[in-house]
DNA sequence: CTCGAATGATTGCAATTAGAATAGTTCTAG
DNA sequence: CTAGAACTATTCTAATTGCAATCATTCGAG
């Protein structure tokens, strides 16, 4: 009984560890297919999440990052010309994240180096989508 | 068809973003827990991993992060007295992490911490499994 | 209204992390 | 043997990241 609490245990704590070990192996794929476009993994992690125009929070979540830190990347893209801060339509507070159109062609060449070799296509599309129910489910509270 | 192909490449980053976020939420975990032990979330981690004796190298792995970055949370859980650095038998190159009593049971009261609302309990025993399940084939190559 | 709490973005700072270079050790081809 | 490649850990440096504080704006109770 307590052996079975505490295999449970064990394996929480293995999960974990692969959990963190696929992040930092997506993370490092983004690395490589960045860099040559000029772009730091974070960079090309906010370039793929920038699906559309948005708000700095909005990029940050999707980030999972702090604000400051979106701030900081969004800093560089637009010092790069890929990016442009627009004032908010209804909210002055906030500014609307919208790429350049160079930022949106950059964006492009950067998912189609994302799609080649993805750290999940060792699994099969019916295993990508149960691995995507799971993950939905885990994640959101 | 080429919607099929657009379709299958906007869910592979979707994925990356779930696996991101749930890395993330639980190193947050770890971290809150760490923290009313006195430790950080990176020491946290490397605590949970020292299931027993081994090399450094082997402890970045289960890490996930560099040698170097596995040396300098070993200093300091060394500073503090919860880890020793043993000469390894059979290789002078290596050394055998070996954690100290205190260092052994501080991870037994952090394991108890981090068994207490797990950033995975919102899914059953068996969603676990498969998610393991899963995990394995993706990060193994 | 209006005042205090909450929100969005930014800044400064401290801490964490990765990457390259280095030193010592082990392995292996010849 | 032995010279060179590979491996283990460490150091140093630069880059990234999170956290707390701040400013401007918005929301909401009374």
């Amino acid at each position: 009984m307590s052996d079975e609490r505490e295999t449970r245990a064990q394996a929480d704590r293995e999960l974990c560890g692969l959990v963190n070990g696929l992040a930092k192996q997506i993370e490092a794929h983004v690395r490589v297919r960045a860099a040559t476009l000029g772009l730091t993994a974070s960079q090309g992690v906010a370039l793929r999440e920038l699906t559309g125009p948005m708000t700095l929070r909005e990029l940050a979540e999707r980030m999972s990052c702090e604000p400051s830190n979106a701030t900081f990347v969004a800093d560089r893209l637009e010092e790069q010309g890929y990016l442009e801060r627009h004032p908010h339509p209804g909210n002055r507070r906030a500014k609307q994240l919208v790429l350049t159109p160079a930022g949106a062609e950059l964006r492009e060449r950067l998912l189609e180096l994302l799609a080649e070799d993805s750290p999940l296509a060792p699994l099969s599309h019916d295993e990508q989508d149960a691995l995507q129910r799971l993950l939905v489910r885990a994640v959101v509270r």
